[in-house]
DNA sequence: CTAATATGATACCTTTTGGTATTATTTAAT
DNA sequence: ATTAAATAATACCAAAAGGTATCATATTAG
């Protein structure tokens, strides 16, 4: 079997964890250096990285450096994946869910320019 | 913080490995005992039987007691917390996600009758 | 009643995860 | 040039995950 891409689990990964979720919602408000985002919770700096890179990892945010700081933003194109996924399911609900994934992209990339 | 619902992070934790993922497709073809699963995939039946565990706590699916067999079916209804955990990030692409999760969970509930 | 079958549960092992504390590196300010 | 600030990296630890092998339990068939 083992059909599945490895941004997906990379991605379903970095969505396993509470404070990696709640990180995003900060994120989704405004874009934050790793010290912003250690202000907003109960643990050191070391354990905030570490989420940062796994979220990295799975494409959800990227980072910007500017002089000494390095500015962590959402990358909300990769959400696609997600819905990528659970489109497989469409039919359970009978909704259109099958090009949101495009439809998110595409979104995005319009941002861009 | 920690505004999050167990069932969140419950349904999150169960979606992040990928041999689940797979078998949350399977049951969407068809309702299976863990042995039929268990000729699907690569590993012991205690393997397996630890996945369905961690599914059914994140409930995306419930075992139906026949005989001396455990029917295994998905339970659609529980992806609607993802969508709407998905749904607070709606305002990056602009899609009405929001009630999607509404969505899902009628169509669920009309399909009981 | 006794097999055989389908499943559940438990003990055990290795790797990954989520966290800390500590040290090192890069950049800005005086 | 030195110091301060922001971040990165590393070693270490406990707990959770993902797997196996083994044993126990329930249900159907002869």
């Amino acid at each position: 079997m083992n059909t599945e891409t490895q941004a997906t689990q990379l991605a379903f990964r970095a969505l396993a964890d509470e404070t990696r979720r709640e990180i995003l919602k900060q994120l989704s408000e405004q874009e934050m250096t790793i010290g912003e985002l250690v202000e907003q919770f109960d643990m050191t700096r070391a354990a905030v990285k570490k989420h940062l890179i796994i979220l990295e990892q799975g494409r959800l945010i990227s980072v910007k450096k500017q002089g000494r700081e390095r500015i962590n933003r959402i990358e909300p194109s990769t959400f696609g994946v997600v819905f990528d996924w659970l489109a497989y399911f469409d039919h359970y609900w009978e909704t259109r869910l099958q090009g949101l994934k495009q439809v998110v992209e595409a979104a995005e990339a319009e941002k861009k320019t």
